[in-house]
RNA sequence: CGAGUAGGCCGGACGGUCGCGGGCGCGGGCGCCGAAAGGUUGCGCCCGAGGAAAGUCCGGGCUCCGCAGGGCGAGGCGCUGGGUAAUGCCCAGCGGGGGCAACCCCAGGGAAAGUGCCACAGAAACGGACCGCCGGCGGGAAGCAAGGGUCGUUGCAGAGGGACGCCUCUAAUUGGUGGAGGGGACCGCUUACAGCCCUGGCUUCCCGUUUUGACCGGCAAGGGUGAAAAGGUGGUGCAAGAGACCACCGGCGGUCGGGCGACCGGCCGGCCGGGCAAACCCCGCCUGGAGAAAGACCAAAUAGGAGGGGGAUGACGCUGCCCGCUGAUUCCCUCGGGUAUGGUCGCUCGAAGCGUCGGGCAACCGGCGCUCCAGAUAGAUGACCGUCCACGACAGAACCCGGCUUACAGGCCUACUCAACCC
RNA sequence: GCGCCCGUAGCUCAGCCCGGACAGAGCCGCAGACUUCGGAUCUGAGGGUCGCAGGUUCAAAUCCUGCCGGGCGCG
């Protein structure tokens, strides 16, 4: 799980990432993106769709995990929504992080290449 | 060793690196976010989902409704005693049912308070009489008509269909067995007359010699129907019968004894009474409403507005109705706006857990000692690596407890029963 | 966190309250008739664990209890 401060905490900021932000749809995720004056914020979302509980704590930690991962990466003033769809339930670690890399560079938020690869 | 019954326990383990939420301690405030309230850091130590956290089916605590009131209604529960904060839960027993047994199952008050229902069949579904049996009213044989039953998933008959390596005739053939007629097991349809049995009647004959009608009276055993038919079985008895009487069994009433009680046992009386209350109902007991978005506080207030209607002749609320209580910049509807206005508390120490001693058959209760064991708020348990094994099921707290129900890979322990064999 | 409703033929629904023996209707699909062929029309047959499991009752789609699935509403 991400720190506090760079998660999504109101309903009014996912509100104004999907209405403001563009999306992106890669394998079993969904990417909304959008900007703000600054700081880094991202949010998950995973719908009853996915399963019960235990199956949704799944989907959202392994998310969560992937984009912690990444997030020195990701430029600054930067708001991020990502949703589960059905081909989530029951993905592996590596496929998550493998899409979630693949979504950050398409929606062109991988600012800070030149600080180099200890970014990680 | 095998088959089984009951109860209880565990729910992958260990180590390392990175990461997340909370508590405590120590650096110190500045800075930063915000309109404000308030929030935000680093290091160290400690803690961090379940037996069901689930379903939300019961019962409570807690908070607010001024109180938590009375009556009606509605709903729930229903053998007895106990446990508990309380229960529809648990324990111990009683009664009934099942199992060879250990043991298991049961919404298990009232059917002489009343109403209702019991299809079809059957005379009749609760105080009944169809066929019958008996008496009044002798017996036998033959015939005739009648009533009832049965045969009957049948026979005879009728029209139809019809298997067939069947029969006859015809001689039809474009590389292929035709056409006509007959026989025919069998199949369903129509017919319900006949046959058989029982009952009484009429006629004739024979014996006998008071009266005669498908009548009157008595009875409820038997037949038959049904899930169920008026206590059961056997006997006595009688014109035929019957709890009319007798024995045993079952039920009911009384009484005596045992038990706190449900109930059990003995004796006496006497035979009276179908089932359904998870049908209405009667009896007894229980239940005020809303729910953590409860509620309290802080800050900001153009985050509140427009129109219509009701309201001190009592709105709204406590409650579905009445009484009683409360007592108003309020309540209801429509339109447009907004999308929990922001934050802190409530928030985890509790009918708590573990150990031990004592009481109790047990559920459980009491004493003493020790422990602190999630508390998030878009919502904390994840990623990677290594080792091991039986290769990991069902599944994630959201105010808190006690139960119930449901889901579940695999494993462990204890007690008991039955059967076979060995000593 | 509360409250309510619905599961019956492939589909849409009756029947349930007040239990009774073949569980019905329409549509679709199938077969036959009509037609040169098709449509329309007519005729016929088939198709059901009444969501699941227990219980009450002589008897359960119907009554009771517990589950499963689906849908709706309030704050």
């Amino acid at each position: 799980m991400l720190r506090r401060e760079h998660r999504l905490s109101k309903g009014r900021e996912y509100a104004e990432v999907y209405r403001a932000g563009r999306a992106y749809s890669g394998g079993p995720l969904r990417l909304y993106v959008s900007g703000a004056e600054r700081g880094k914020k991202a949010g998950v979302v995973v719908s009853k769709k996915i399963g019960g509980a235990v199956e949704r704590n799944r989907v959202r930690r392994l998310i969560s995990e992937a984009v912690r991962a990444m997030l020195p990466e990701v430029a600054d003033g930067t708001r991020l929504v990502f949703v589960a769809r059905p081909a989530a339930r029951g993905a592996g670690f590596s496929e998550v992080r493998r899409a979630v890399g693949e979504l950050l560079d398409e929606a062109g938020v991988l600012a800070c290449r030149e600080v180099g690869d200890d970014g990680r």
